[in-house]
DNA sequence: TTTACGTATTGATATATATCAATAAAGAAA
DNA sequence: TTTCTTTATTGATATATATCAATACGTAAA
């Protein structure tokens, strides 16, 4: 597979569903304001409190998205995958990032101008309302989540975890797990050791099996009646 | 006061700030699809679920914004003032409102037909922009609340609670107190039973003090030191 | 192979916080 | 005024969850 071919986003498979509502001129433009780079796992992409300068996607690859918040704790938001644009809420606010990205999985990303996409608010209506409809998409379900934190408790936390890995990121009730105990536990707000220990438990009720770094959901039907209730 | 007198929205004082991106004639047919409500304290402005069929503003009074969770555990996520639009985040996802609305003194709003504002964003590029700045800046506060809700600890979300009802709500040191202790709870993410016993902490130690309806804070420094700290 | 280092696991313990139950205070109604 | 009802307060207790400490495991380097 040739990364380095030339790509245009006129026919590029991975970019934003709200690229559908740009002119093929206006598409020109984006694509003569792209840039790609190649990131290994563990790379940061680009960090809480710099400059929104450019949207960013995924051409392939994973990304943790995660917030550092007091103390240094931190608390991971999502996994982004290609085709969803990653740029923080802070795009139209004070054109700062307030999360950071980090490479899972090896990574190639593109990055386009922001400048460029914001003007394209001014003049194309369509393009606009489908990025208001993205971001006010993301802001649901960041209250969701708000919700799910503050009102279940750890094992309900981490089965909707689980399904989120299953059905969001990896398609499939059986996956080899991309995140660590403690990126787990930064996922779902809890301690590692509480992870190992609810994983457990799980893997005991045969609702999954988990070989280590990989994990089979056995029984979604109680996974999801233990997320549900908390 | 005759709260029924003709308000048109060009001289309006309560309006939301992204209106000064409209144009005269747009006013105008903002003004054609207005209506005008009274509601009294504790009365429902609208639900969680049903339609947003209309953008809602305050003329004046405050309500409290709040999701129903699980159980029907109640998170309350802010208190409405004027000047600012009431609509959830699915305004632009599936057309249902994600959080309730209830008044807390008794209100006037203002309701606009939400299509009428929606097709302003095809055809008025500032407006969209100023509507995308608007919902990013309040994804940015759930944001940052969250991060506060689930690594604070509860003395530092209460003093957090008690700032922002001084500085966001009264802009005042001194204030009478519109919440109940539960829904300082809903609040601050406790039960109410620990809203009294930390409010009697911090009386204690003379940072505010606590004449049952009204709360004056003492000692401000302290108060966002420990707001801070978490 | 051995060594070293990060990650995972397990058990023991500490702590924050909710829940329960009882009482007190404050308003509203009669 | 007295009675009723809601809200606030207080104390006792239960529970979820984090933290600490020790050990085991797995993989990369030497």
């Amino acid at each position: 597979m040739d990364l380095n071919a030339k790509i245009s986003c006129k026919n590029c498979k991975h970019g934003w569903g709200n690229f559908k509502n740009l002119t093929a001129k206006e598409l020109e433009i984006v694509n003569e304001n792209r840039f790609q780079a190649n990131f290994q796992a563990g790379e940061i992409i680009f960090k809480q409190g710099s400059p929104v300068s450019n949207a960013v996607f995924l051409i392939n690859g994973m990304a943790k998205i995660y917030i550092e918040g007091f103390d240094k704790k931190r608390m991971m938001v999502g996994i982004a995958k290609p085709k969803a644009l990653i740029a923080g809420p802070g795009t139209f606010v004070d054109d700062r990032h307030h999360y950071s990205v980090a490479a899972l999985t090896d990574v190639t990303a593109c990055f386009i101008k922001m400048d460029v996409l914001k003007d394209f608010v001014n003049t194309n209506g369509k393009f606009a309302e489908g990025w208001l409809r993205d971001i006010s998409q993301k802001a649901l379900g960041t209250f969701y989540k708000f919700l799910s934190h503050t009102q279940k408790k750890m094992h309900g936390r981490l089965a909707e975890t689980l399904l989120y890995l299953a059905d969001e990121v990896h398609n499939s009730d059986d996956f080899t797990m991309l995140l660590s105990r403690q990126e787990l536990g930064e996922l779902s707000g809890m301690a590692k050791e509480s992870v190992v220990r609810i994983l457990k438990d799980l893997a005991q009720d045969n609702i999954i099996e988990d070989k280590c770094p990989h994990i089979k959901i056995l029984n979604r039907k109680k996974l999801q009646m233990i997320s549900n209730m908390g």
